[in-house]
DNA sequence: CGTCAACATAGACATCCATCGAATTAGGTG
DNA sequence: CACCTAATTCGATGGATGTCTATGTTGACG
Protein backbone atom coordinates (compact mmCIF):
# COMPACT_ATOMS: atom_id res chain seq x y z
CA UNK A 1 0.00 0.00 0.00
CA UNK A 2 2.15 2.93 -1.41
CA UNK A 3 0.90 6.29 0.03
CA UNK A 4 1.39 9.81 -0.60
CA UNK A 5 4.36 12.05 0.90
CA UNK A 6 4.28 15.13 -1.23
CA UNK A 7 0.70 17.18 -1.77
CA UNK A 8 -2.04 16.64 0.45
CA UNK A 9 -4.53 16.57 -1.99
CA UNK A 10 -5.24 12.41 -1.24
CA UNK A 11 -6.07 12.18 2.30
CA UNK A 12 -4.85 8.13 3.36
CA UNK A 13 -8.41 6.66 3.73
CA UNK A 14 -7.68 2.93 5.25
CA UNK A 15 -10.46 1.31 3.67
CA UNK A 16 -10.41 2.77 -0.12
CA UNK A 17 -7.79 2.39 -2.53
CA UNK A 18 -8.47 5.57 -4.30
CA UNK A 19 -8.93 8.27 -1.77
CA UNK A 20 -10.08 11.13 -4.27
CA UNK A 21 -10.16 15.14 -3.05
CA UNK A 22 -13.42 15.16 -4.59
CA UNK A 23 -16.29 13.13 -6.02
CA UNK A 24 -16.96 12.25 -9.08
CA UNK A 25 -17.77 15.71 -11.28
CA UNK A 26 -21.41 14.59 -11.80
CA UNK A 27 -22.03 13.78 -8.20
CA UNK A 28 -22.82 17.67 -6.99
CA UNK A 29 -21.40 20.83 -7.84
CA UNK A 30 -17.89 21.49 -6.84
CA UNK A 31 -17.33 23.75 -3.91
CA UNK A 32 -15.07 26.71 -4.34
CA UNK A 33 -12.37 24.47 -2.07
CA UNK A 34 -12.57 21.20 -4.28
CA UNK A 35 -12.57 22.89 -7.38
CA UNK A 36 -9.56 24.89 -6.18
CA UNK A 37 -8.09 21.79 -5.35
CA UNK A 38 -8.81 19.29 -8.57
CA UNK A 39 -8.34 22.46 -10.85
CA UNK A 40 -4.80 22.39 -9.68
CA UNK A 41 -4.12 19.12 -11.15
CA UNK A 42 -5.84 19.46 -14.51
CA UNK A 43 -3.83 22.49 -14.81
CA UNK A 44 -0.78 20.77 -14.26
CA UNK A 45 -1.85 18.55 -16.87
CA UNK A 46 -3.05 21.35 -19.30
CA UNK A 47 0.48 22.37 -20.89
CA UNK A 48 1.03 20.32 -23.91
CA UNK A 49 5.09 20.03 -22.98
CA UNK A 50 4.28 18.85 -19.01
CA UNK A 51 1.92 15.97 -20.96
CA UNK A 52 4.68 14.86 -22.30
CA UNK A 53 6.96 14.54 -19.81
CA UNK A 54 4.83 13.14 -17.66
CA UNK A 55 3.40 10.35 -20.47
CA UNK A 56 7.15 10.06 -20.70
CA UNK A 57 7.78 9.09 -17.34
CA UNK A 58 4.60 7.00 -16.49
CA UNK A 59 5.38 4.97 -19.82
CA UNK A 60 9.26 4.71 -18.83
CA UNK A 61 10.36 0.97 -18.18
CA UNK A 62 10.21 0.30 -14.53
CA UNK A 63 7.87 3.19 -13.63
CA UNK A 64 10.16 5.95 -13.43
CA UNK A 65 13.01 7.55 -15.59
CA UNK A 66 15.29 10.45 -14.80
CA UNK A 67 15.84 14.13 -16.52
CA UNK A 68 17.65 12.73 -19.02
CA UNK A 69 15.79 10.33 -20.49
CA UNK A 70 13.46 12.15 -21.45
CA UNK A 71 14.42 16.22 -21.61
CA UNK A 72 13.89 15.54 -25.86
CA UNK A 73 10.64 17.63 -26.22
CA UNK A 74 11.70 20.33 -27.83
CA UNK A 75 12.62 22.98 -24.85
CA UNK A 76 15.58 23.62 -23.34
CA UNK A 77 16.61 21.77 -20.22
CA UNK A 78 15.92 24.75 -17.27
CA UNK A 79 12.45 24.55 -19.08
CA UNK A 80 11.92 20.82 -18.49
CA UNK A 81 13.34 21.24 -14.98
CA UNK A 82 10.26 23.76 -14.45
CA UNK A 83 7.69 22.04 -15.68
CA UNK A 84 8.96 18.32 -13.88
CA UNK A 85 8.79 21.18 -10.73
CA UNK A 86 5.55 21.82 -11.53
CA UNK A 87 3.97 18.22 -11.90
CA UNK A 88 6.05 17.90 -8.55
CA UNK A 89 4.15 20.16 -6.95
CA UNK A 90 0.63 19.50 -8.28
CA UNK A 91 1.10 16.03 -6.22
CA UNK A 92 1.52 13.61 -9.84
CA UNK A 93 5.21 12.88 -9.87
CA UNK A 94 7.79 12.41 -7.10
CA UNK A 95 11.58 12.58 -7.38
CA UNK A 96 14.28 11.28 -5.80
CA UNK A 97 18.28 11.58 -6.36
CA UNK A 98 20.69 8.61 -7.28
CA UNK A 99 24.05 10.13 -7.87
CA UNK A 100 24.66 11.81 -10.55
CA UNK A 101 20.87 11.36 -11.87
CA UNK A 102 17.26 12.39 -10.54
CA UNK A 103 14.49 10.01 -11.05
CA UNK A 104 11.12 11.07 -11.42
CA UNK A 105 8.28 8.83 -10.90
CA UNK A 106 4.47 8.73 -10.83
CA UNK A 107 2.32 9.13 -7.60
CA UNK A 108 0.11 6.26 -8.57
CA UNK A 109 -3.01 7.04 -7.14
CA UNK A 110 -3.27 10.05 -8.51
CA UNK A 111 -4.40 8.91 -12.11
CA UNK A 112 -6.93 6.45 -10.44
CA UNK A 113 -8.04 9.27 -8.30
CA UNK A 114 -8.58 11.50 -11.28
CA UNK A 115 -10.47 8.75 -13.36
CA UNK A 116 -12.98 8.18 -10.70
CA UNK A 117 -13.28 12.19 -10.48
CA UNK A 118 -14.12 11.87 -14.05
CA UNK A 119 -16.32 9.21 -14.79
CA UNK A 120 -17.52 8.27 -11.39
CA UNK A 121 -15.78 4.70 -11.19
CA UNK A 122 -13.20 3.47 -10.17
CA UNK A 123 -10.96 1.55 -12.05
CA UNK A 124 -10.16 -1.44 -11.57
CA UNK A 125 -6.41 -1.78 -11.66
CA UNK B 1 -23.19 33.13 -34.44
CA UNK B 2 -20.65 30.72 -33.47
CA UNK B 3 -23.79 27.86 -32.36
CA UNK B 4 -21.94 24.56 -33.87
CA UNK B 5 -18.51 25.10 -33.23
CA UNK B 6 -17.17 22.20 -31.23
CA UNK B 7 -13.95 20.80 -32.12
CA UNK B 8 -12.86 17.57 -33.54
CA UNK B 9 -11.23 16.79 -30.68
CA UNK B 10 -13.15 13.19 -30.60
CA UNK B 11 -13.53 11.60 -34.23
CA UNK B 12 -17.39 9.81 -34.21
CA UNK B 13 -16.04 6.00 -34.09
CA UNK B 14 -19.29 3.95 -34.45
CA UNK B 15 -18.05 1.14 -33.60
CA UNK B 16 -16.54 1.93 -29.93
CA UNK B 17 -18.46 4.08 -27.41
CA UNK B 18 -15.42 5.47 -26.29
CA UNK B 19 -13.48 7.57 -29.09
CA UNK B 20 -10.18 8.85 -27.08
CA UNK B 21 -7.93 11.50 -28.65
CA UNK B 22 -5.04 9.76 -27.46
CA UNK B 23 -3.75 6.49 -26.05
CA UNK B 24 -3.43 6.01 -21.91
CA UNK B 25 -0.98 8.09 -20.64
CA UNK B 26 1.43 5.04 -19.22
CA UNK B 27 1.22 3.07 -22.72
CA UNK B 28 4.00 5.23 -24.51
CA UNK B 29 4.97 8.64 -24.65
CA UNK B 30 3.18 11.46 -26.33
CA UNK B 31 3.43 12.48 -29.52
CA UNK B 32 3.61 16.40 -29.72
CA UNK B 33 0.23 16.29 -31.46
CA UNK B 34 -1.48 13.92 -29.25
CA UNK B 35 -0.01 15.98 -26.15
CA UNK B 36 -1.32 19.04 -27.70
CA UNK B 37 -4.92 17.64 -28.06
CA UNK B 38 -5.30 16.41 -24.33
CA UNK B 39 -3.90 19.24 -22.98
CA UNK B 40 -6.24 21.55 -24.48
CA UNK B 41 -8.79 19.82 -22.81
CA UNK B 42 -7.31 19.64 -19.27
CA UNK B 43 -6.35 22.56 -19.63
CA UNK B 44 -10.02 23.52 -20.22
CA UNK B 45 -10.71 22.01 -16.85
CA UNK B 46 -7.72 23.69 -15.28
CA UNK B 47 -9.64 26.52 -13.78
CA UNK B 48 -11.63 26.58 -10.19
CA UNK B 49 -14.36 28.46 -12.19
CA UNK B 50 -14.33 26.33 -15.04
CA UNK B 51 -14.63 23.19 -13.34
CA UNK B 52 -17.13 24.00 -10.91
CA UNK B 53 -19.57 25.40 -14.12
CA UNK B 54 -18.48 22.16 -15.18
CA UNK B 55 -19.38 20.16 -12.35
CA UNK B 56 -22.76 22.30 -11.72
CA UNK B 57 -23.46 21.44 -15.28
CA UNK B 58 -22.76 17.79 -15.35
CA UNK B 59 -24.93 17.31 -11.95
CA UNK B 60 -27.84 19.28 -12.81
CA UNK B 61 -30.97 17.36 -12.60
CA UNK B 62 -31.64 16.25 -16.92
CA UNK B 63 -28.22 16.49 -17.84
CA UNK B 64 -28.29 20.06 -18.72
CA UNK B 65 -28.46 23.24 -17.09
CA UNK B 66 -29.14 26.74 -18.39
CA UNK B 67 -26.62 29.82 -17.32
CA UNK B 68 -29.23 31.09 -14.86
CA UNK B 69 -28.85 27.83 -12.97
CA UNK B 70 -24.93 28.10 -12.12
CA UNK B 71 -24.55 31.43 -12.77
CA UNK B 72 -23.40 31.44 -8.67
CA UNK B 73 -19.81 31.05 -8.61
CA UNK B 74 -18.69 34.36 -7.45
CA UNK B 75 -17.50 36.21 -10.57
CA UNK B 76 -19.92 38.83 -13.26
CA UNK B 77 -22.04 36.99 -15.44
CA UNK B 78 -19.96 38.12 -18.53
CA UNK B 79 -16.87 35.95 -16.62
CA UNK B 80 -19.38 32.59 -16.71
CA UNK B 81 -20.26 33.43 -20.13
CA UNK B 82 -16.49 33.57 -20.80
CA UNK B 83 -16.06 30.44 -18.99
CA UNK B 84 -18.85 28.57 -20.32
CA UNK B 85 -17.39 29.30 -24.38
CA UNK B 86 -14.61 28.28 -23.21
CA UNK B 87 -15.59 25.06 -22.01
CA UNK B 88 -17.72 24.52 -25.18
CA UNK B 89 -14.27 25.40 -27.84
CA UNK B 90 -12.35 22.41 -25.88
CA UNK B 91 -15.34 20.33 -26.98
CA UNK B 92 -16.21 19.96 -23.18
CA UNK B 93 -19.64 21.39 -23.47
CA UNK B 94 -22.37 21.91 -25.93
CA UNK B 95 -25.16 24.63 -25.98
CA UNK B 96 -28.19 25.01 -27.05
CA UNK B 97 -31.04 28.19 -27.13
CA UNK B 98 -34.23 27.47 -26.00
CA UNK B 99 -36.57 30.56 -25.75
CA UNK B 100 -34.80 32.81 -23.36
CA UNK B 101 -32.76 30.24 -22.24
CA UNK B 102 -29.52 29.07 -23.39
CA UNK B 103 -29.09 25.31 -22.22
CA UNK B 104 -25.59 23.54 -21.70
CA UNK B 105 -24.95 19.77 -21.71
CA UNK B 106 -22.00 17.76 -20.94
CA UNK B 107 -20.49 16.05 -24.03
CA UNK B 108 -21.48 11.89 -23.21
CA UNK B 109 -18.26 10.79 -24.43
CA UNK B 110 -15.17 13.12 -23.20
CA UNK B 111 -15.55 12.15 -19.72
CA UNK B 112 -15.07 8.65 -20.60
CA UNK B 113 -12.36 9.74 -22.89
CA UNK B 114 -10.36 11.51 -20.24
CA UNK B 115 -10.79 8.83 -17.40
CA UNK B 116 -9.36 5.78 -20.15
CA UNK B 117 -6.33 8.38 -21.29
CA UNK B 118 -5.60 8.47 -17.12
CA UNK B 119 -6.30 5.20 -16.31
CA UNK B 120 -6.21 3.05 -18.87
CA UNK B 121 -9.50 1.39 -18.11
CA UNK B 122 -12.72 1.91 -20.06
CA UNK B 123 -15.27 2.62 -17.69
CA UNK B 124 -18.34 1.11 -17.52
CA UNK B 125 -21.13 3.89 -18.06
C1' DC C 1 -43.71 49.08 -30.65
C1' DG C 2 -41.45 49.38 -26.16
C1' DT C 3 -39.50 47.15 -22.40
C1' DC C 4 -37.50 43.72 -19.72
C1' DA C 5 -34.62 39.57 -18.95
C1' DA C 6 -31.05 36.24 -20.42
C1' DC C 7 -26.96 35.80 -22.42
C1' DA C 8 -23.00 37.09 -25.46
C1' DT C 9 -19.45 40.23 -27.16
C1' DA C 10 -15.99 44.04 -26.95
C1' DG C 11 -12.37 46.39 -24.95
C1' DA C 12 -9.28 47.34 -21.14
C1' DC C 13 -6.31 45.93 -17.61
C1' DA C 14 -3.60 43.37 -14.28
C1' DT C 15 -1.67 39.14 -13.41
C1' DC C 16 0.11 34.75 -14.55
C1' DC C 17 3.09 31.74 -17.10
C1' DA C 18 6.11 29.39 -20.51
C1' DT C 19 10.40 30.17 -22.16
C1' DC C 20 15.15 31.40 -22.50
C1' DG C 21 20.21 32.29 -21.21
C1' DA C 22 23.21 32.69 -17.36
C1' DA C 23 24.62 31.37 -12.99
C1' DT C 24 24.58 27.87 -9.31
C1' DT C 25 24.49 23.49 -6.79
C1' DA C 26 25.68 18.63 -6.54
C1' DG C 27 28.01 14.39 -7.68
C1' DG C 28 31.47 11.77 -10.03
C1' DT C 29 36.31 11.17 -11.73
C1' DG C 30 41.14 11.83 -12.64
C1' DC D 1 41.93 20.32 -6.32
C1' DA D 2 40.42 20.77 -11.10
C1' DC D 3 37.19 19.46 -14.28
C1' DC D 4 33.11 17.49 -16.29
C1' DT D 5 28.17 16.32 -16.40
C1' DA D 6 23.37 16.44 -14.46
C1' DA D 7 20.05 19.21 -12.81
C1' DT D 8 18.10 23.26 -10.46
C1' DT D 9 17.57 28.19 -9.63
C1' DC D 10 17.56 33.01 -11.09
C1' DG D 11 16.10 37.09 -13.70
C1' DA D 12 14.00 38.87 -17.63
C1' DT D 13 10.41 39.01 -21.13
C1' DG D 14 6.66 38.43 -24.39
C1' DG D 15 2.38 36.37 -24.75
C1' DA D 16 -1.67 34.18 -22.72
C1' DT D 17 -5.51 34.52 -19.46
C1' DG D 18 -9.06 35.79 -15.96
C1' DT D 19 -11.66 39.56 -14.63
C1' DC D 20 -14.23 43.64 -14.97
C1' DT D 21 -17.55 47.39 -17.03
C1' DA D 22 -20.05 48.74 -20.91
C1' DT D 23 -22.62 47.50 -24.79
C1' DG D 24 -24.97 44.45 -28.09
C1' DT D 25 -28.24 40.72 -29.30
C1' DT D 26 -32.05 37.79 -28.82
C1' DG D 27 -36.50 36.35 -27.35
C1' DA D 28 -40.82 36.98 -24.53
C1' DC D 29 -44.71 39.81 -23.31
C1' DG D 30 -48.06 43.49 -22.85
Amino acid sequence: MSNTKALPLLEPAADEAVAPCCPPLTERPFTAEEAETAARMFKALGDPVRLRLFSAVASHEGGEACVCDISDVGVSQPTVSHHLKKLKEAGLLTSERRGTWVYYRVEPSVLAAMGRLLTGVAPTV
